[in-house]
DNA sequence: CGGAACTGTCATGAAACTGTCACACCTGCA
DNA sequence: TGCAGGTGTGACAGTTTCATGACAGTTCCG
């Protein structure tokens, strides 16, 4: 796997927490960035962009949730994967939350053990490989630099939105998403859309993977949504 | 969370080291399995899933690290934490170790209390409820995250009720509810549907998991409801 | 200006899903 | 043994959900 130590950028206004995850982080090899609100992380993320996210849920200032959003929404940032500190435990917060965009939860008081394990977890999820522009699935190559799409060398042609539709899908692949909240992570926020349009887009790029004969990589979901897996080939062990 | 005894899985080529955890587990009130090789462990994994596996880094064949690879690339086993035993004492192993998917590890010589403290440590960390959206029981996973059921990797499709309502039952395992609390907690509130309807759904759902032959998961409480309960395999019938 | 590409919406039919029923079956009890 | 209430099972019709093709409005170019 990635053989680099990963970057993990931690979020959080109390010192003695800070300093807490900050030695547990070292000890286990991983390089540790700093910041103690939302602008100093802005400004971290910006000089070097970190594989993981630590972040405080409550902080002075931005809070953790809307600091949340805004990297959701630049594509720079967008694929960070999110770990929220937090001492509530209400569902509701779970549920926005994650609407978010948060990728996990640790509740407050944690041991550093426990907070290793949710970043390997992460990791290990969120981590297709090391990525320097391209996101690849089963020979489905999402090229990022070059805005690109081919899958085993041939070139494939996708619209603007399936191309974003594309790659939101595969950088989460797996996941199942609602129309709802793809509508939210792909088209352009405080947009109305019907939720029947994703229907449409997801039938389109079917259309453009079909003569690759992958289309069945979007999978439907019913009752919910949909989802990407590019399933191997069914070979036995 | 689970109140019975955890299974512990101990993969350890020297009888003698073998022998002195199994009896320090054994006093400790939990079930021991026992692997002197890779190869011993995963026919044990494959009988029954163990809570936690202790495994020996250095061991003939398969080298721990190896195997905990394997583990971590099947969905039937990637969440069972694992405890690494070393005589190695150099950062880098202990770093390569972790990146491995390792939860811990304890250095050799370690004491039976020391052992104990560990197990009780991962495993208080990793059963929290909603681990990383998977639900498991006895080799049936629900991932909530990505919205797919299935059974020692096979797929199992059920349709979204039959989803809701094993994902209720999987997260409330081993309590009986009556017809009337399942129809409240699994389906829509403010719906007045007939309480044999809640039978039916029942009936569909057992379908769906009779192919895995585990249709017995789901258990009638006469005169009152169903319960949900992944027993062990009873050796002989 | 004109065409090509793209976008969002809609109508339609097929497929999946849902709730209910009738009847078979099973269990405990008189 | 027969009865009565509870549960399993298959079938069915109504409903919901989704795939698909079409269409009109837009934008983006030359």
């Amino acid at each position: 796997m990635s053989s680099v130590e990963p970057t993990v950028l931690v979020v959080e206004d109390e010192t003695a927490i800070r300093d807490m995850i900050a030695f547990a982080l070292d000890r286990a090899g991983m390089q540790v960035q700093l910041a103690g609100d939302a602008q100093e992380a802005l400004v971290s993320i910006n000089k070097k962009r970190p594989d993981i996210i630590l972040m405080d849920w409550m902080m002075p200032g931005v809070s953790g949730i809307e600091l949340t959003r805004r990297l959701r929404r630049e594509p720079y940032t967008e694929d960070i994967p999110i770990i929220m500190l937090t001492a509530r435990v209400s569902e509701d917060d779970k549920v926005s939350g994650l609407e978010a965009g948060t990728d996990d939860y640790v509740i407050k008081p944690f041991s550093p053990r426990e907070l290793l394990a949710r970043i390997r977890a992460v990791m290990r999820r969120s981590t297709p490989a090391d990525n320097n522009g391209q996101i690849n699935a089963e020979g489905l190559v999402l090229d990022t630099i070059s805005r690109r799409v081919s899958h085993q060398g041939e070139p494939i042609h996708v619209g603007p939105t399936e191309y974003r539709l594309l790659e939101f899908f595969m950088s989460h692949a797996g996941r199942a998403y609602s129309r709802g909240q793809l509508l939210d992570h792909v088209w352009s926020a405080n947009t109305y859309l019907e939720e029947r349009t994703v229907d449409v887009h997801i039938r389109r790029l079917r259309k453009a993977l079909e003569p690759a004969r992958i289309s069945h990589y979007l999978q439907t979901v019913r009752g919910h949504g949909y989802r990407f897996l590019a399933e191997p080939r069914t070979a036995a062990k």
